[in-house]
DNA sequence: AGGGAGAATGTTACCGTGACCACACGGCCG
DNA sequence: CGGCCGTGTGGTCACGGTAACATTCTCCCT
């Protein structure tokens, strides 16, 4: 799938002027120029203003290529995410990505899908850019590269997820628990029936494993359990409650896999005139915006993805400068009742 | 804003095997192995399966920071976009990186809000890295940074906008015209009375005034006209219409900026007991899924910011590959009639 | 049979920067 | 007053590849 570009004869530098052009100019050597850039401190004054006034006035821009392959840092940081249509991920890379920034590292991004085969291809192809860390999405569940990212000692972020045993650092929260989570809430409110609506992806089945096992402890029933495309939108939201709206009773909690498909689901039930939340009860899960600001207001799981991106930058920028830092970090998550239940 | 990290000790190399590892192993020149890595073609059989079996042994992995340096050619792809939280940029950059990547190109994210300085910021930033072409959201205002781009000769595509003159190339469409566009279609079914919500950024407000021009130029009332943040969102919808629906008449005619907007005023208004579309005909921008998923389904202005994201890839492809392309290509939009209007 | 073209591979010389070590200089100490 | 240390700066070289040119060999044509 990642074809090489054709051939292609050598393009002109971007910008011509080099380090040694402003060394000249400032009359000093080139390890000076980039000293003023790196370790400014360790210039005298008078030195670096003079460098500075050539740097203007060339309008020199170092190239972190070269800069990259001699100090063996590139300053960048590579993110692996299965898409960036859903908040669930735009959030946190948002976050991220401007955290890093502020730091002096750029983000390169690789999209994976929800292929665990394309996963592990952009993973290896990242590599071959020698980033200083690389950004996951969920524990890596391949071996091989669990193996090699261990060998290569970088620093790895995986969040959304918990594992026994992560890779390096991982931030998230179990998403059985918080499936769990929900169904304690719904037989609090007194529900004995219950349905899910829930995405392909693999933290989206924890979430309705957890869901399930716990009505099932309960020793209550499960009306209904319908698997969605992964990302699930609005739209499979509404088509699978129409799937399943033959199965209903009286009285149903329902847990969406994610906000959209719980605000397709209330959509859809709306229009068939199901009473929300007297007949079917409804809780999302992302705490997005539409569950907040629509009408009726969603109940949902609130779980901070932005908070889980700058999260994950600082982790990423402590393992950079060397800190140990602890291996796995729990992110806490907590039921919204709002209208809807 | 973009502080340098501290200096730290160089790391070791991620993978210690180098391209003269494999060239000893295989019995060849390190320049052989390079070959059939980047020009299969020239190298007969024989050689390139010895080379290949040698490389799957060691688990050589290339070092493009290394070739990007002696080739010039960083394959990678630098995007400057105000946020991936909006639907508006997170649908073209999918599409892009996702066709990028199919063709051997990585893309570094860079997020520059809705400030212009923080652009121009970002776009020096980023060159530093030597990219082998710049995807820009809207056409670049700052004129150094213009000269500078142009100087370098180096592909620029710009999206979501049109320009007299582009830098290079861009792709999209006249918002004043989309603003207009919709004036006469809430004419045309006999509006005469007006409002706007419009969020704080550059694109959004030439597509309110266009839209407020075309309400005066057919002698018609503008009522309210009201400024959001960027990016703005469903609640910003919602409290926008609060504000506004004192001056609203008995049949006023809405232009959202986006669909989240849309939603929001939507939402509002029925909670204010506002008949849509009877009292309040509500129109939107973008085509997002909320606006098709939600019930009553709202009027909007469909514009394709997937198509818009694969066709800057394709032109970005081209130009690397040093095809000539057209400096302007324009994207049609266009107006999809639901139950808001 | 000689020579020229073209294919396959090797050799050399960088690409632009930062790590490392050498070195000059001034001040402070015993 | 000599040696020692710290600061500021310069020189050299390596980082890991690839472009450009050189070389070898084969094959085919005249």
């Amino acid at each position: 799938m990642t074809t090489r570009p054709p051939a292609r004869p050598t393009r002109p530098p971007l910008v011509s002027v080099k380090i040694t052009d402003v060394a000249a100019l400032a009359g000093v050597a080139p390890m000076t120029v980039s000293r003023v850039l790196n370790t400014p401190d360790r210039v005298s004054a008078p030195t670096a203003a003079r460098v500075r006034a050539a740097i203007d006035e060339l309008g020199y821009m170092p190239n972190l290529i070269a800069g990259g392959l001699s100090s063996r840092r590139s300053r960048m940081i590579a993110a692996v995410v299965p898409t960036i249509a859903s908040p669930m991920f735009s959030a946190p890379m948002q976050t991220f990505t401007d955290t890093m920034a502020e730091n002096g590292y750029h983000v390169m991004l690789a999209l994976s899908g929800y292929d665990q085969a394309s996963e592990d291809a952009q993973i290896r192809a990242v590599l071959a850019r020698r980033p200083d860390g690389l950004l996951l999405t969920g524990a890596v569940r391949s071996p091989p590269i669990r193996e090699l990212l261990r060998a290569s000692n970088l620093p790895v972020v995986e969040i959304w997820d918990t594992a026994e045993d992560p890779t390096d650092v991982l931030i998230g929260f179990d998403h059985a628990e918080v499936g769990a989570a929900v169904a304690d809430f719904f037989v609090r409110q007194g529900h004995t029936h219950f349905a899910s609506l829930s995405a392909r992806d693999p933290r989206a089945a924890l979430r309705r494993e957890g869901f399930a096992k716990r009505v099932a402890h309960h020793g209550l029933t499960l009306l209904a359990e319908k698997v969605l495309d992964a990302p699930s939108s609005i739209e499979d939201g509404r088509s699978g409650l129409r799937q399943i709206v033959g199965l209903l009773g009286q009285r149903t909690a329902l847990f969406g896999s994610s906000d959209l498909v719980a605000f397709g689901a209330l959509t859809e039930a709306r229009l068939h005139g199901i009473m929300v939340p007297d007949q079917l009860a409804i809780c999302g899960f992302g705490d997005f915006e539409i569950s907040r600001a629509c009408h009726p207001p969603i109940s949902t799981v609130h779980v901070d993805g932005a908070e889980i991106g700058e999260m994950a930058a600082r982790e990423m920028l402590a393992r950079i400068n060397g800190a140990v830092t602890p291996a796995r970090i729990a992110v806490p998550f907590q039921i919204l009742p709002r209208a809807t239940t």
